[in-house]
DNA sequence: CTGTTAGCGCGTTCAT
DNA sequence: ATGAACGCGCTAACAG
């Protein structure tokens, strides 16, 4: 029994085909796959004449049907959180650029935006040859699986685990040497605005700021534990204007926080580094208009995307996982937030 | 002669498939796919067999199989320039939290850091049911060509050409307000900063800009065409620093050309808006940071890719392209750039 | 409620 | 240099 593409008599109106396009030309299928993917050798008039055929009917192959035929999604996912603020954002154009050169489609996964976020990963994992997932984005349940699957997954800023790759970029040496620049302006009621707890870079962060406390012979505070994002910043310096902490020195987990507390402080009348100190981390746009303009660790963000597409495309192409984490080296940023002129 | 599947007597070490769960599981491979998809009603027993099976296995289901079975890619592809400025990545996320609640994937592909750029649309069209394109990222001729193989596509932020929709925030009687704000502060040498000819967002915020002017008898300055990044923004102002230009007002095509032109003249000692009102457009985060507050428009953004990926998941779903364009209303923002206390 | 089987469109031997 | 035929893994009739 022959195929129906060879039998069906009838034009199909709905898209056109490997079959239609053989046709058209006058040629096999196998001929048309030849031209189009140009790997063996065609006679350049049945080249042509192939072209021809695909530019009338206009012809868009169906990836699906090549990705079953090849075995290869020649896709990778990546799985964020979100994307306001320049962070996330300049991982993915990372990410995007290197899978790009790497011939791989991105399938993006906004983490935020789901109810059940162990369902969009497994669907991901559907269409694409492997996963970078941010920090502790993923359930662990659902990667295992993946794993047991045997899809190549890296974990940005977060700890390798069993057979998970991790790509990330230094904090604990970059926090001891923002923490002891903080120190050495002779600030000694420093504060740590963040929680470790919510992933491994920020607990890495809180370990430099004790460390640095260590160096020095000092004791580090307690941190203060809030979230990341603007909202949570003014209400903790509101917190701080109400007199419910003190301190003269504020280092916080990233530069939304640092900025939201900064100007909240400022507006209620405190001065910056004057009354207090305040240091950030990430160096987002906004960091370099303020004033003071504020003290911060840039990180390799873009590097940081590009390299976990390559860490999942050199797994995908069967290199050993690695084992210990690949660690980008980021850069104290100093401006005048934290008490420099 | 039977598929292989069933001839093959030695397992495959890679992948479970279909057949392997339905083996394991003791069941066919309808059973199987029924349990999966959940359409057709399963004896509980079997179907606990059947998860079992699965979980053991580890099976994760080939999208591209049952792409090729069901004839959809059940995915979305969105082209973007670039993602820096929370402008592209707001859409994004509309876009993709739109997408996750009709259940399609998100493809997407950022042009800057193409080199060849049909290329990149061509593959995509490969893998995805639906493209949505911003403004003129896209080259026309890549575009034609996926409406002669009847794939829908949507402009973002741009016309509606023939059968290809668009979707946008409305731009021309925004930037009549707002133009006609500044002036109505008295400014009577009010610049336009941008170039028209970069896209049909910017050549509507001109003709506002000039309608303004119209509605008041005056008229309007010839647009001061330069790109619409920071370091145009700050080599602008350097220009009019030099006495290049004669202003006493700029209406900035977005927020960073803003912000970067009005920290450039005051650290130069210019006072805004005392010696010079700056308005932008877009409302980024830092202009309600910096001092004075930047005037300027919100525009839905998050909104309109949400609104972008409904319409690609109506138009795959059958329904007739729009011929005109769908606008989304925008919202002056007055801080105090512009004069305003 | 469950199994059989025919495609979905493409890459790819193997002949010629 | 070109063509014929098979199989990739899954869904969806169609039987039973």
């Amino acid at each position: 029994m022959a195929k129906q593409h060879q039998v069906s008599p009838e034009a199909k109106p709905a898209g056109a085909t490997i079959y239609s396009v053989a046709e058209r030309a006058g040629v096999s299928i196998a001929t048309v796959s030849r031209v189009l993917q140009g790997v063996a050798v065609v006679a350049e008039t049945t080249r042509q004449k192939v072209l021809r055929a695909v530019d009338e009917l206009g012809y868009v192959p169906l990836g699906a049907a090549r990705s079953l035929a090849v075995r290869h999604h020649e896709a990778h996912g990546l799985v964020l959180p979100e994307l306001s603020g320049p962070y996330y954002a300049e991982l993915l154009m990372g990410f995007e650029a290197r899978a790009a050169e790497l011939a791989q489609s991105v399938v993006l996964v906004l983490t935020n935006s789901r109810t059940d976020l162990a369902a969009a990963v497994r669907q991901l994992a559907t269409r694409v040859d492997a996963i970078a997932v941010f920090g502790a984005a993923a359930t662990s349940h659902d990667v295992l699986r993946l794993l047991h699957a045997k899809k190549p997954v890296v974990v940005i800023a977060g700890e390798p685990r069993d057979q998970v790759e991790a790509v990330t970029a230094e904090n604990l040496e970059s926090a001891r040497e923002l923490a002891g620049h903080v120190l050495d302006h002779g600030r000694r009621r420093a504060l740590f605005v963040g929680d470790p707890d919510s992933g491994p870079d920020i607990r890495d962060r809180y370990a430099g700021f004790v460390a640095a406390h260590d160096d020095r012979g000092l004791t580090a505070a307690e941190p203060v534990r809030v979230a990341l994002r603007e909202a949570d910043g003014a209400a903790f310096a509101q917190e701080l204007l109400q007199g419910e902490h003190e301190a003269d020195a504020l280092m916080c987990a990233n530069d939304e926080l640092a900025l939201s507390v900064m100007t909240t402080l400022q507006d209620a009348g405190r001065t910056v580094p004057g009354d207090i100190a305040v240091v950030g981390w990430d160096d987002v746009m906004t960091s370099r208009y303020v004033r003071p303009g504020l003290t911060t660790v840039r990180q390799p963000v873009h590097e940081l995307g590009a390299l976990a597409a390559s860490r999942l495309h050199d797994l995908v192409s069967g290199e050993p996982v690695r084992t210990n984490a690949q660690t980008l080296p980021t850069q104290l940023v100093v401006r005048s937030s934290c008490g420099c002129p």
